[in-house]
DNA sequence: ACATCCGGGACAGCCCGTTCAT
DNA sequence: ATGAACGGGCTGTCCCGGATGT
């Protein structure tokens, strides 16, 4: 059974969390400063390094890790209400060029911009992205493959759709618009027909 | 008959551009120190500020545009020796799977990372990406229109399949592997077909 | 009663303030600058950051803040100690001389200087100085009046003579000589008679 | 007879004194960038230095004495069309107060500034503001010789009176009101009555 | 256990005043 | 008379910990 109270040191840690999630997402690893999400989250810089005394790649890494739930809950989510594999695509793209917009073009995938920038620099963090971006795409192999898609091929499909949505979405930022994401729907559809 | 020799100031600018893009390319945007560029370049911090008054980020805009030059070169490249659209895929996967694996993964695309983390700051580094990818696209939507595709769909195709390298590129440099880029040749070659 | 300890804190705030005033003194704002203080005080730069989060421009205005309240002592000692007006007008231009003297001509109004410079660009700092010529005008118009002059001109007197040492002192440094203030002496003293 | 035609080089080196001198004037020595002078004059750096060899100081200087020359003008001015000492003496505080005003409080002294600023730091600079003022007051105390006060009263009466002025503008710089200089008038009549 | 204070250096980007070669 | 180069200094703020409560 589930854990009914939350210990004062496990809310502090989430909220450090949610608040360095939020800001990694739009602004990405170098450009967020620990003070300013202290300050964000209305909490004094010690108490940071007390639940993440490894510093700001260890905050990196359980952002990332969170976003790789949050991201695997909502291709669940969408996994259940779509009816065939076009409405899923269809609902994969239209839920990250919502974000876009919602957002002002400020949030596109949640940890590419931390990949990019320390994917070079930091293994646990390249590690982290690469371990999301797997379980992201063995979600979407496991749709394609409840759908009658052979195994290699699924995954492969997986994989191009994924990596085109991402592509899509840095297309989308640059441009501010969110045409680039939905022109390659169907396109992408017809691989999987 | 062009100019056949270069001043010392435009040298001395190519070089700040040269070292900076490579910096940038490989570490993104905020990772790279004005200091870092000047020591790498052998130059003293003031010279920089005297070609690039407006500072970094009119070095990023100065980059951005000669990576679009660049790109566009090898796009124009690629274009003379491939003898169909299949091998004009096959070597543009190539050369960017290339490109990654000689840098141990650090080298992408040149303008992504920066795009990424200055679309939400800077308008004009945004504009600058922007202007970039559309001439790329623009470049391959060339290709396939002389190949006989129509208008609106060479463009949409070129779109998505930049779109769908620059995911790829994303993936395998999480990865450390190649392997996303190339297994997508075969389905962006069916959508060209 | 008061707090017989100071916390390790206000201890280096205080000697932030006070190194910041010696040097702000002699030198004016724009020629002090942050790395000075620190090396002056033998403070690292985080703890000018941590105590004065906004940077200079709060320690000038903490500056001018002690400045007012000690010259306010001095010039209620001034007070105590003299026994008729002219002798308080000797104290006070004795004293503002003796500080130009002992330090070389280096030191006069610990705060028009700053007040010069920067009047027309922090209203912040104009405001603190405004403050501290009021709250020392203030003092002089009590004891004037103190001393039976009506309101009206006990404020004028007061705010006259203080211009008058500080116009004086402008001279002095100028002229590595004190003259101009000792001469000022008989004149102010007419007005008050 | 005067020369007619200024040569090019002279046309550059007034603007440049003329340029340094209004900015100096408003904002001080250290706030005020030599970039800034070539900017708003719009003169390259190289000229600054092929007139003003010793840099910075020396443009002060030339800016210094120029200002000198200028308010011994109007001084000038003010004696030849007052009938009395006490309308010379309107004429003065007004004249200063109405150049604070005219410039939003930005334009006291034209030297005053400076002279705290480097009085210390440049011995030539200290005495070129030395030179300055007692040349103004000299102008004065010519005035109060020539209505019939003895000698050495009239130097210190010009001295007194110039000290009050000087004073007086700092204070109304701080508050952004002239009333400090406009109330001192009465007082510094009777004294030179 | 948990939080906070208070530093501690290093370095960021920017811009300075100056000089040299032309 | 000038375009270019030259270092160094500015303010700001980074990421990070030891000391100190509670």
């Amino acid at each position: 059974m589930a854990q009914l109270k939350k210990s004062k040191g496990e809310i502090t840690r989430e909220k450090l969390t949610f608040v360095a999630a939020a800001l990694f997402h739009e602004k990405g690893y170098h450009a967020v400063g620990l003070n300013e999400i202290c300050a964000v989250g209305d909490l004094p810089k010690g108490s940071l390094y007390y639940h993440f005394p490894k510093g700001k790649e260890q905050i990196a890494i359980a952002v990332i890790d969170a976003a790789k739930h949050q991201v695997a809950a909502d291709l669940r989510a969408a996994t259940s209400s779509a009816t065939s594999l076009e409405e899923f695509i269809d609902l994969l793209l239209a839920r990250f060029a919502q974000n876009l917009e919602q957002s002002e073009f400020n949030k596109g995938c949640p940890i590419t911009t931390i990949n990019l920038e320390m994917a070079g620099t930091s293994d646990a963090i390249r590690a982290a992205c690469a371990d999301a971006f797997e379980n992201w795409i063995g979600l979407c192999t496991g749709v394609f493959r409840d759908a009658g898609i052979a195994d290699k091929k699924a995954h492969e499909l997986a994989e191009l759709i994924y990596a085109s949505v991402e592509g899509a979405m840095i297309l989308a930022r640059a441009q501010r618009d969110v045409s680039p994401i939905l022109r390659a729907a169907p396109y992408l559809k017809t691989l999987v027909a």
